[in-house]
DNA sequence: CGACATATTGATATCCATCAAACCGGGTGG
DNA sequence: CCACCCGGTTTGATGGATATCAATATGTCG
């Protein structure tokens, strides 16, 4: 479980792997944050909670994906696994010595953390700004960038996680994706209604991007 | 126009200060981003805008602030004065040169990055979960933590900003102000309707966070 | 003072949430 | 193997919060 890993620079840190179950927590909002985490396998949603319920998955994180890095020691949104998930797990005060003196790493730290700022943004226009159906169609195109293999899309997610992503809710984003079916745009595969071939990736993204 | 500043660390860099005036464009998206700029005195606001105008502002930046700070070698939002700004421009390469020897530059570099996703994680809660009321309460309070002077609170930008700032229409934000006007929750000062004085602030929180 | 930008207020429309019911697949146990 | 249940999804009917359209008011600047 313990192994040593080169970090591309002639640095090493040590980390460990850990398996969580479909649906448990990694960490929660406000705990300390002791580890960065990778996704190997699987995938992780991460979220904000109002006290009455409401929640908002600001970021789902798949295999390669690295999460749990703040700037207080305190998380500010939970982690749960959403599938069966593995992650290697960094103590964040290791890795900070290593980025003490290694600028490769540092750097490293940098661009993850700006990537997600990136996402972010992204995100924020959706939020703040697109239709339904474009949130839909945004949201297919970015887990087809992310995890299609040989044309098919297997979404780890179900539509309650979909709907709180994308800030509707899961009846919405059903009908959305009843439409873009109806349309031809994409197909079923499979017994289940998470593996997904879109047809037509220049209509979804017209649709995403009206122009 | 320019000074050696030092870092807080011994380092020192070059820069200098611009001023811009109410509206100008400081730098568009998708622009090569070769300078990170502070804001000395103003407000700035950054944003991205859809092929039919719809707009999300992603963050104001008030006196202090640091923005322009990206990953790639190009802004990923628009950045204008709200009203007249002047910003201190410092050179992207310079800074990076300065970090690549400097730790303490190195992780004030990552610190205002990470306080940025902070507030990103925040906003997206926000817009994809709360209520109109709810936003603008939000609003007012985030403002009030960072421009209020002696009691008074004077916002730089108007209501067209703030509804593209929390993905409402300009009309939904003047009447949940006034509407929080007539509950007595805030008053207005002057002979504008941007110097704004909050008489309850537990009841605007309240607002914000439901309990 | 007059013209223009910005803000408020009102009337109506629309998109999406809510409430509700049917559907479907998968697992369990008889 | 089938009956049943259960979580997740789809589909339908209705309501409500906010957008849109429009008019008025207020403030700013020449």
């Amino acid at each position: 479980m313990f192994t040593r890993v080169s970090m591309m620079s002639g640095s090493s840190v040590s980390l460990s792997e850990f398996t969580y179950k479909k649906g448990s927590e990694i960490f929660r909002e406000n705990e300390p944050a002791d580890c960065v985490y990778q996704v190997r396998t699987g995938a992780v949603r991460r979220y904000k909670l109002l006290s009455d319920g409401r929640r908002q998955i600001g970021a789902f994180h798949l295999p390669g994906d690295v999460f749990g890095l703040e700037n207080s020691t305190l998380h500010r949104l939970t982690a749960e696994a959403v599938t069966e998930t593995t992650v290697r797990k960094i103590s964040r005060q290791t890795l900070e010595d290593v980025a003490e003196t290694d600028a490769v790493v540092f750097r490293n730290l940098l661009t993850t953390t700006t990537s997600n700022l990136c996402h972010a943004e992204d995100h924020m226009l959706l939020l703040g700004r697109k239709s339904s159906m474009e949130r839909v169609a945004a949201f297919l195109l970015e887990m087809d960038n992310r995890l299609t293999k040989a044309g098919i899309m297997s979404l780890p997610m179900g539509r309650r996680d979909i709907a709180d992503y994308l800030g509707l809710t899961l009846e919405t984003v059903s009908r959305a994706v009843s439409q873009l079916h109806g349309e031809g745009i994409l197909n079923f595969v499979g017994n289940t209604q998470r593996e997904i071939v879109i047809l037509d990736r220049r209509r979804l993204a017209s649709i995403d991007m009206p122009s």
